[in-house]
DNA sequence: CATTCTGTTCTACTACTATTATAACAAAAC
DNA sequence: GTTTTGTTATAATAGTAGTAGAACAGAATG
């Protein structure tokens, strides 16, 4: 599992380990009952702050990806997810729809669009 | 053309703004050449600081929607936009993979993404 | 021509977010 | 017993978002 930043993105470093450990579990790297680094050792190998870190692991943990277990560390949580609620694919519709009417907009048609959002998806599950 | 904000949002009130003209122009409320309110109007009209709508036309022209004439308003750019750049293909990228992310890791699979995807484009264009 | 309206610039402020640093606590883990 | 853990606390900086008011120059309008 090998998480690395872009400091100089627009997107926060926190919310760019969040992401990254998803893919990890997405592409199988991380598996439930999995111990994260601990976030003092994560934030060493990343050069960040520690607290950059806990909020990262609170973020997942609020999404239902970790369970953090005080003074022992952060795991995987146990039971695969199993789909979205109805708020949560709201939250997420409501998250996405700023960047998908800024493709329509630069006139990207629907295929494009779908084709842009498979090539994340794949990009996602074959990235080393 | 109907604007209005969630001031309760996340999502920062000039990107709302934005959204919404860029979607007023994906449904064919607005049209090239045609005038949005000025700065102050609109911003009376919402009940916000005038340069929060500002920002937000700066924001539009930046990603080429509108161009603002000095001491005379903005306007709908002349050419429709005729599908993205690389790089703005990339940057769009950049944008969705967190949510596509975080949707993949909830349990959605690729078809209920797309189906997500799909009924933004359809909202969007079908909304009074 | 006078007035109004326009985007713009300037100054100042508040609140929040992101990130940083350091110290320390309690308790689990080794 | 020592180390490691998440956590809490305090403090700070920088940037972002949004606000307010004043004023400028020039276009637009009546």
């Amino acid at each position: 599992m090998y998480i690395q930043i872009e400091p100089e993105s627009d997107i926060p470093i926190y919310s760019q380990v969040s992401t990254q450990v998803m893919e990890g579990i997405i592409r199988g790297e991380l598996a439930a009952g999995e111990v994260l680094p601990s976030v003092r050792g994560l934030a060493s190998d990343l050069g960040v702050n520690m607290h950059t870190i806990n909020k990262s692991y609170h973020d997942l943990e609020a999404k239902g990806v970790i369970t953090i277990v005080p003074k022992s560390g952060a795991v995987i949580s146990v039971a695969p997810l199993k789909g979205a609620s109805k708020e949560q694919t709201d939250l997420l519709s409501e998250k996405l729809r700023p960047t998908v009417v800024e493709a329509m907009v630069s006139g990207m048609n629907d295929d494009e669009i779908h084709a842009l959002v498979d090539s994340i998806m794949r990009n996602v599950r074959e990235m080393k």
